[in-house]
DNA sequence: CCTCGATGAGATCCGCCTTGTTCACGCTTG
DNA sequence: CAAGCGTGAACAAGGCGGATCTCATCGAGG
């Protein structure tokens, strides 16, 4: 799927016409791209975060020559995908239907009903997986006291890093 | 940056009700989530490609209790940041500057200004590199005229591999 | 109100990124 | 619709740094 694909499929749901959904698409993946160049992070709650981080410089090479080349520090767009995102793509949880929407009231209205069925459908998929996970955890228990004290000076030390990243 | 934040942008941007970006938003993510989950790449020429990619089994463990935990394989979302995107934010280009569109037809007059004196600005930065890299060429078709017949052959590789990469 | 996101520690695997070339595809413009 | 330009993929070797993911809790966002 291009671009051109997206924008179709964009304005079937939508209902709108090609033009409008190619202003809307590209509009906002050149707001995304102006934002995370400003260093601010663009979160979409369920589908993930973009941001931009720092690279520090490091050495790659040159695998023709094998000649080492110096990186400099610089910085990166990065896309950490949300639990839903994720959850979709492992198949561990499945979208609602979505509706080709004919009008704007219908659309939104449509689309209402359907999430709350789709939670419900979630909801009892995500239950038996938690169920497993308790009975792991109470062996590891036993087994790891010590980590404890060790993991407490790492803490502090991280949140000081984090406090000083501004979104 | 969060979602409504974005929708607000994207809504001044192509001049369009607040409804109307937010249907347009969410079936843009919505799409993408659907196409991805499918096993499709969708692939946004200068900005990035979302695609689907298998994780293996490994290990993991519980940051409170230390316990280790088995992961089985899975799929999961992965985005990569397109080459436009990664410059503009790395610093080494910049955008051109994006008119707040009152109506469609103004919107796509001021985009088409806008994108000819991108293309100007980017053209100078790029205009140096393309003049050293002809150079280039040029001496290299002299040297390497049976380096050509390879090429071709290598090229016929490259093009059945890639038609076996459906998108 | 409900769902999602951030946070902790850390082992292991994965990805990055280089230069240079070629070709296919996508996208924008006329 | 056609053409031209830009983007992206592929390939080579490989070391080093980065990212992932866990469980449970709390705060933010929708």
């Amino acid at each position: 799927m291009n671009k051109a694909d997206l924008i179709e499929a964009v304005a079937g749901r939508v209902g709108a016409d090609k033009k409008a959904a190619t202003n809307a698409v590209e509009a906002l993946f050149d707001v995304i791209t102006r934002a995370v160049a400003e260093g601010q992070k663009v979160a979409i709650s369920g589908f993930g975060v973009f941001e931009k981080i720092e690279r520090g410089a490091r050495t790659a090479r040159n695998p023709a020559t094998g000649a080492i080349v110096k990186l400099k520090k610089t910085q990166v767009p990065k896309f950490r995908a949300g639990s839903q995102f994720k959850e979709v793509v492992s198949g561990a949880r499945k979208l609602a239907k979505a509706a080709p929407a004919a009008a704007k009231s219908g659309a939104s209205a449509a689309r209402g009903t359907a999430s709350k069925a789709a939670s419900k459908a979630t909801g009892k998929k995500a239950a038996p997986a938690k169920k497993a996970a308790p009975a792991k955890k109470t062996v590891a228990k036993k087994s790891a006291p010590a980590k404890k004290s060790t993991a407490k000076k790492s803490t502090a030390k991280k949140t000081t890093a984090k406090k000083a990243t501004k979104r």
